[in-house]
DNA sequence: ATGGTGGCACCGCCA
């Protein structure tokens, strides 16, 4: 059985209840199938699951009180839904996995890792040996998988505005490009530059601490949405959508966007 | 020049 075109949107709203202004009109707006959020940053207690269902989508989140947290709104029912890595430390509010009817889905908030000398650093590495495992372990590179959210990686010079300046920061740095390219080896296509090869300026994150950062296009591209090669043959297009960055109280972040067309059921 | 802003916590930590 066939379906119409899938859209999945990813991102990270940096605190969902100071975003709802902006995700809940721009989900009515544009009523993506899947929307996963990451940096929810709000226990699971106090998260706004009826403002997402009055906008006509189930919600499923994991999170804690003040850091991290990964939310996924969608209009079909997830199912199989598990949160974090399947060893120690599971991290469960930085990994939500998911099932639909025509796609599974893995939505991400990976570690930023701080700075090259911390802890942290060599943590967000191992992150990224140990969700490589974790999605060989659940799923086939045959069927339909997206592995999406905030990576907190710059692969290429064009993904960030100063290449020369920003080489060594740990979102873009040879051991993390080296981290990320293992992973994607399993059998992983980057959707978002399948569309866009080898074209500069796309950012879909903008630092606060950066005046006028995005008028100024000083941004990262560290969102993405990844997927399996045969969902990635049947991508129609993907974009960054900039108008939640220029809303009123914005996330740092701004929405990434992919559309796939008809696909078959996963099971 | 080693800042800047913003979120949530609580009087600092993380991005």
């Amino acid at each position: 059985m066939l379906m119409k075109t899938f859209r999945i949107a990813t991102y990270n709203v940096n605190s969902i209840r100071s975003r709802l202004h902006i995700v809940i009109p721009w989900l009515r707006e544009n009523q993506p199938d899947v929307l996963c959020m990451q940096e929810t940053k709000v226990e699971d207690e106090k998260f706004p699951r009826g403002e997402f269902e009055e906008a006509g989508y189930h919600v499923i989140f994991k999170g804690g009180k003040q850091y991290n947290g990964v939310a996924v709104a969608s209009r079909e029912e997830p199912k199989e839904v598990s949160w974090g890595l399947d060893d120690d430390p599971a991290d469960s509010d930085r990994l939500i996995r998911c099932k639909f009817s025509h796609v599974s889905v893995v939505n991400l908030y990976i570690p930023q890792g701080r700075g090259r000398d911390d802890p942290q650093f060599q943590y967000k590495l191992q992150w990224f040996e140990r969700l490589r495992g974790y999605i060989a372990r659940h799923f086939s590179p045959d069927e339909s998988l997206i592995c999406c959210g905030d990576m907190n990686v710059a692969r290429d010079p064009i993904d960030v505005h100063d290449p020369k300046k920003l080489l060594g920061h740990v979102d873009f740095t040879p051991e993390v490009w080296e981290a990320f390219d293992h992973l994607k080896s399993w059998g992983l296509v980057d959707v978002f530059r399948k569309h866009h090869p080898d074209k500069p300026g796309l950012y879909a994150f903008f630092d606060y601490r950066v005046p006028n950062a995005m008028d100024r296009g000083l941004g990262w591209r560290v969102d993405h949405i990844l997927t399996t090669r045969p969902l990635a043959d049947t991508s129609l297009g993907a974009f960054i959508d900039l108008e939640p960055r220029r809303a009123e109280k914005p996330s740092d972040h701004t929405v990434m966007v992919a559309e796939f067309a008809a696909l078959h059921d996963s099971l």
